[in-house]
DNA sequence: AGACAGTCTGAGAGCGCTCTCTTGACATGG
DNA sequence: CCATGTCAAGAGAGCGCTCTCAGACTGTCT
């Protein structure tokens, strides 16, 4: 009987075979293929010469056994195909780790809890070690994963700030500075009565943006007015609601600044049925710049986030976490961006 | 010096822990653990008591090691973050992957080339063995990885019906059917001069459609008729073009499928500034039944496609290639649906 | 009663790798 | 000339698991 073992072996080389073909030890095929610096140069030839040949490639399971590292990280992912899937922020993050993930050779297992059964056999699974590090991206309050994971001693990196209660190191964006920028931005514009459609204000990024809001307008001396605020959910529908009910409750408004680009496009919608020119009567700035921002008519102004590189700073603070020994956390907050197009063009003339 | 190894042990039970504990051999815990029926209930229930006491979860690097099996498969993803990312296609083909693996505790690993030098590595990666199979999302004309598989004896399968010339397992959504079942209900709405927005042409999907929309014509005893036809990429902006293209060489065009809703979308607000009724001057239908069909004015027609299905799908075809020995290559087809809605009502009278 | 299936359990090898410890070769210093 | 140090290379154990094979029982048939 051959010792295939029912299936094909990819390919039969082993350090062993490596090693017999160079002739030399496993040991120092071993420091080869792992960059020690205790090799001397011709045998290190000799031995990538026989890998080369035989197109040795270790064998993960194996290393992975005694080294007790996976080379790869979990991605969970908590939430049921809503907003997190339409909008195009998570493929983007999702492409960032990977980017840094594939050039270090690690790996990203995806986990998409279904049911809470589901998710119970990923925290096991996490739990068990066979992952080195776990992402979470939309951490839901009491989600159990957070603390499970911390009494396993597994290192976890969150996208995006948690709400207050769960310790965590995470990345973020500096959506507080974003919203700011956004409302500075109107203000240069000559416009004074600035109203902000929110996002849900029991998540960390509603609330952030409002409170960006909130303090331009003070620095600017225009102070608030809550008839000047009304809460949508990030959804081109929402934003047009709430569009509607800024108007009933000031006419007068001049400015809009909309926690997402979905919702300011609904508010686009309801403005131009009202007959209020946009920019002209009122200006109005997006968030996300994602890419109805540049379909709209007018084009919107968006406060732009980098969203690749959070994914790439969160792969790189769990690499670090996994290496380096210390449990200590650590935030990573990103600078936004904020992108002038013509709904927010200032006033021809005061 | 403890035999801590430079990081905590998760769990320090192994399948030795669990034997000693339950007074019997290793072998006898192996066979329970992997639900071997040659076993008595007395000694079962005592393993099972063991492994529920020490928490026990049996470490896939080991088993992997011995059984030539990762249990992960890999998602490739070849695609620069265009389309397939703003749409919610793939996240939710993806869930319906990880749907049918999480239920067999199989893992997905994702795998995003950003370089032709990360497609190599991830080639070496997938041919090394490291997983149990693979699937691949949007293919590429000249991509090597299916031969490269093929030659590794990896099982494939991919999602959408490849290009001719490549030979591999796939799942599909019957788009042809789809966009025949469109246009019958045009047809059976009374309308004559039906044109279509077709997609790439260099895409099966955008081939399928444009097939299905002329055999329906053809059918309906319409013909076909090349002023009536013209290509778009899928996106909002080129529905528009295309819609505007079709009205000016065929202004007396009666109704529109477009083989995307965004395109859909695009073409609506061309035919609003037009001055065209929807549905009463033309009828309208979309496909893929996305968001944005249910937020136009009117909302669109549209053909639905079982994507979590496919997902789900996808993963059954890998596991049993995986389990079965044959190489034969399958193909699954899944039927789409026509959700009606206001863009497409039939003429008020003939 | 003895031979023989049949059933369950245990012993033990071995998967491919890392890593500690030891050996061996050579240079240096007393 | 031997003791000592340095550095490269090899020997060997062992990571946790599966799986074959052999052994210990039980029950059945002649």
């Amino acid at each position: 009987m051959t010792p295939s073992n029912g299936r094909d072996r990819r390919n039969g080389s082993t350090l062993e075979g490596v090693a017999t073909l160079a002739g030399v030890s496993r040991a120092t095929v071993s420091r080869v293929v792992n960059g020690s610096p205790k090799v001397s140069p011709e045998i290190r030839r000799g031995v990538e010469a026989a890998i080369e040949r035989l197109g040795y490639v270790p064998n993960r399971a194996a290393r992975s056994l005694v080294t007790r590292r996976s080379g790869s990280f979990g991605l969970v992912i908590t939430e049921p195909t809503g907003r997190l899937f339409s909008d195009p922020f998570f493929p983007r993050v999702l492409r960032g780790i990977g980017a840094e993930l594939t050039t270090r050779d690690l790996q990203l297992v995806l986990l998409m809890p279904n049911s809470p059964a589901d998710l119970r056999r990923i925290g096991d699974y996490l739990s068990a070690g066979h992952v080195d590090g776990v992402v979470l991206v939309s951490l839901h309050r009491e989600d159990p994963l957070p603390s499970r994971l911390a009494a396993a001693g597994i290192p976890l990196v969150l996208v995006g700030r948690p709400l207050p209660g769960i310790e965590a190191s995470y990345v973020d964006v500096d959506n507080r500075q974003g919203a700011r920028s956004a409302v500075e931005h109107l203000v240069a514009g000559g416009r004074r009565a600035i109203a902000t459609i929110t996002g849900p204000l029991d998540m960390p990024v509603g609330i952030d943006r409002l409170a960006g809001y909130r303090e331009a307008l003070v620095d600017a001396g225009l102070g608030s007015d809550a008839r000047l605020e009304a809460t949508g959910d990030f959804t081109q529908e929402s934003g047009a609601k709430a569009m509607s009910r800024l108007l009933a409750k000031r006419p007068n408004l001049d400015a809009v600044f909309a926690a997402s680009d979905l919702m300011a496009a609904g508010a686009l919608s309801v403005l131009a049925s009202a007959g209020r020119q946009v920019p002209q009567d009122v200006a109005i700035v997006g968030y996300d710049d994602s890419p109805v921002a540049t379909s709209t008519q007018p084009p919107l102004s968006s406060v732009r986030q980098p969203i690749e590189a959070m994914g790439r700073e969160v792969a790189r603070l769990l690499v670090e976490a996994v290496e380096g020994s210390d449990r200590v956390q650590r935030r990573v907050i990103l600078a936004t961006d904020l992108v002038k197009r013509a709904s927010s063009a200032g006033r021809p003339s005061p």
